[in-house]
DNA sequence: ATTTATACTGTATATATATTCAGTAAAATT
DNA sequence: AATTTTACTGAATATATATACAGTATAAAT
């Protein structure tokens, strides 16, 4: 998106500010008390340039008919779900998308890309169950102790990560299932990201 | 607040649709011809019933200068998180609550009233940790199988829940852990609520 | 039994509002 | 060097809009 200007900005700020005290956008005169302005044709042509630009929307004729776009309009965004299936990997390719559920920023303390769709238990013990949504923030730095997503060729897993020198150990939280070694080098292997948080739905 | 109308319900409905759809509130003309009316008036009386109950606030000589009150809209509302405690009952009383987190609706497929922050691993095998956030309904009806907030006297506990006649068993999900045995009619016997859903953040 | 609230139609109007046109001036871009 | 964009003032105006007034009719509350 084009950049905006100093004072496009401001009348752009005001928009929001406006829109957030009264409930509704302002008319060309109130953006001109706002900053000061003495002649409506200043928000105008300022309004104008908002909407060349792409961060509003005017609807001609209509009052107050200012819409902020998706991009500027601080909405509650989607996250996709992603089923972690073993063949396959957690990319958000459409056809992995289970679907979106809505998201409120700050419900973990970190912030994620995607929730994982767990199927299995060998993460038992560390109490991640059949069915859950792990929420996974895509990243290849990682630390021994993490919970992980990692790839190996086609097949993906959910892991405690353990690493030392050129080693690495994938441990479940299972006893009935095994470690998996591997070494940094291999062919096909993958650290997709690690889990934050986690949601059950029952 | 004061009941509304079926007509008041369509009228409010049909406000918030259009500023979903448009991002600003309808004039008179648009409601009216949203919802079939011949008359501006039809509009205007019912926005008139409408903050006379407190649902909306009109700017009196602003265009669309229509304002959804904070119940009216739904914005993110905040839900409790209470320490589980081992003496005193998860109330919403103040001293209990450790802070407030954001709350998006439809994040579980249940509404539920409060986050319960679990100590101890007694429901370890079903998933739940220390630490953990447990999404509780305020009920008292449960089924055999539910995993429910139960109080003894002063002492509250999770457990799943098994009920044959007038016995109540209350069994954790950790061997470590003792079964509860309860008379329905025992005194200082009460049912929280029920488990939902949980949160996780690590 | 009387008043108040609900649920409209239909007309009228003051004014709130978007929007155009005519300028001025500086800064940025081509 | 010429053009475009930015950043306004100031005046004018068609129309979008709130809102009042006059009715009609039914249901609910006091």
């Amino acid at each position: 998106m084009k950049e905006l200007t100093i004072q496009q900005k401001k009348v752009l700020q005001c928009i929001k500010f406006y829109i957030k005290k009264t409930g509704f956008p302002p008319t060309r005169a109130d953006i001109c008390r706002e900053l000061g302005f003495k002649s409506p044709n200043a928000a105008e042509s300022h309004l104008r340039a908002l909407e060349k630009k792409g961060y509003i929307t005017i609807e001609n004729g209509a009052s107050r008919g200012i819409n902020l776009t998706e991009n500027t309009a601080e909405k509650s965004q989607t996250i996709p779900v992603i089923g972690l299936v073993a063949a396959g990997s957690p990319t958000l390719a459409d056809e992995n998308i289970e679907k979106h559920i809505p998201y409120q920023e700050s419900l973990f303390l970190s912030d994620f890309d995607y929730f994982l769709r767990v199927k299995g238990l060998s993460m038992k013990d560390a109490g991640i169950m059949e069915d859950d949504l792990v929420a996974i923030k895509k990243t290849t730095e990682v630390r021994n102790g993490d919970i992980v997503v990692a790839r190996i060729d086609d097949e993906v897993t959910l892991k405690y990560f353990q690493s030392s020198g050129n080693q690495i150990k994938l441990i479940p939280a299972n006893d009935d299932f095994e470690e998996i070694y591997i070494n940094k080098e291999t062919e096909g292997f993958f650290i997709e990201g690690k889990s934050v948080g986690l949601i059950r739905e029952n």
